[in-house]
DNA sequence: GCGACAG
DNA sequence: ATCTTGTCGC
């Protein structure tokens, strides 16, 4: 096994460093290999505490059905700060995804793909230090300029910085906020948006995120247990 | 100098 | 992110 990974020493010009090297192994492209399961990842902690709950569930694909999830309790020093959550939370993803008996096909990350200012959102940060088709799904902009999509669910606009359409602002809901989809590592804006909108349902977060977050919030309250689980 | 600011 | 109270709509 590998020691699991730290970013805890960090100084922030440090981990800005580590993000412009990791923008160079980034690979966006057309999906070139076929999708049978999903996977969801999510964090949950208790405000003001270093303990983390991290999580990722897999749901059969495109019938999101439950397969298993992997739950993972870890100590966490590095501060939120917008633009470094992956220095938070990836290091905890990736034992719950060194857990996983059998790995998704694809992973949605609560978070951004290269929606970001050094195109290192925390979805395009896993995808490149494990090498896993991953995208980003997350509720509110860090970065880049949108019109509000109609409010219709279905609709949606490119998120862009200038010319360069770093991912869309997606209406998974009508009448809801629409959430900003971006894809992370081997896979590129309209391979992302295709798979998402066959995770959507009749709620607003598509399905992966949605159970992850469930998951991860029932372990921070004991209701599941550490480790992995069939289900 | 003034806003914006994933989780 | 988490917590809490109240309101709206299917």
């Amino acid at each position: 096994m590998h020691d699991p990974l730290n970013y805890d020493t960090l100084t922030i010009p440090e981990a800005t460093a580590l993000q412009q090297t990791l923008r160079e192994q980034l690979l966006i492209q057309e999906r070139d290999f076929p999708v049978n399961i999903v996977g969801g990842a999510d964090i949950s902690f208790n405000k003001f505490s270093t303990t983390v709950y991290a999580g990722i569930v897999l749901l059969s694909f495109p019938a999101l059905q439950p397969v298993g999830y992997s739950l993972v309790k870890k100590e966490v020093l590095f501060p939120y700060v917008p633009g470094y959550l992956a220095f938070r939370e990836v290091p905890a993803l990736l034992e719950a995804w060194q857990q996983l008996p059998l790995k998704p096909d694809v992973l949605v990350v609560d978070g951004h793909g290269i929606a970001h200012p050094r195109r290192m959102g925390i979805a395009a940060h896993f995808g490149a230090v494990s090498g896993q088709a991953t995208l980003g799904c997350a509720k509110k902009k860090l970065f880049g300029k949108y019109v509000e999509p109609p409010t219709e669910k279905g609709a949606y606009t490119p998120l862009l910085d200038k010319e360069e359409v770093l991912g869309v602002v997606l209406r998974t809901k009508t009448g809801v906020q629409p959430v900003f989809i971006s894809p992370g590592y081997k896979l590129d804006v309209r391979s992302s948006l295709a798979i998402i909108s066959q995770c959507t349902g009749r709620h607003r977060l598509p399905e992966p995120t949605r159970h992850a977050h469930n998951a991860v919030n029932r372990f921070r309250l004991g209701e599941l247990g550490e480790g992995y689980t069939e289900v």
